[in-house]
DNA sequence: GGAGTGATGACA
DNA sequence: GTCATCACTCCA
């Protein structure tokens, strides 16, 4: 059964308070125009925030960089960078600008982990710095699905062990658990 | 449990 | 310039 069409999530949904909009997010819907033309709709069903200069697990924790630079942007961009020299990561930057903080989109429904929905999607570097508009090839609209907190499940981040005592434990993984 | 893979950032 | 590190995935 396929996702359908909603309205747009406007610029200002992403200059807002990280958590809040990570939290908002699970449940609205990643679009990716396709080559074909023909437009592919998946929930999001898990996230993670990071939440600005004094997160350790944030990338622009230690700066700013030619990489980071796009997290100090204000929200409403993308946010794709290579791991492990196979896997591009997809992440949505949030706040109002001069503060370092994204959304990593881990999963949607149908695809699990954050490199194979970057794969599945076609999702690379050119991606980066681009708006969150539907001009970019892709966006986010609202799914018209309204998620209870009961489904709501907060975890501490994947992968993320260099991070310190603190950071490393923070519940700012969010998933949607639809069963 | 371990390899693959290459950009990135720290350091010289 | 070198070098270690990595917000991962796949196969054994």
């Amino acid at each position: 059964m396929s996702v359908p069409k909603g309205k747009v999530l406007p610029t200002a949904f992403f200059r807002r308070d990280t958590v809040t909009v990570t939290r908002e997010l699970l449940g609205k819907a990643l679009c990716r125009q396709l080559p074909d033309g023909t437009v592919r709709r998946c929930l999001l069903t898990e996230v993670e925030a990071y939440v600005g200069p004094h997160d350790k697990a944030c990338h622009a924790s230690r700066g700013k960089t030619a990489r980071t630079s796009v997290m100090f942007e204000p929200g409403g961009v993308f946010y794709v960078y290579l791991c492990y020299g196979m896997h591009w990561m997809l992440n949505l930057v949030t706040e109002g600008g001069d503060y370092p903080a994204a959304v990593l989109v881990r999963g949607v429904e149908g695809i699990s982990g954050p490199g194979r929905v970057t794969k599945q999607l076609a999702i690379g570097r050119d991606l980066n710095t681009l708006p969150i508009r539907r001009t970019s090839g892709l966006w986010v609209e609202d799914a018209g699905i309204d998620i209870l907190d009961t489904q709501v499940e907060r975890t501490p981040r994947i992968g993320i062990g260099y991070a310190g005592e603190f950071w490393m434990n923070e519940p700012l993984r969010f998933l949607w658990n639809t069963q």
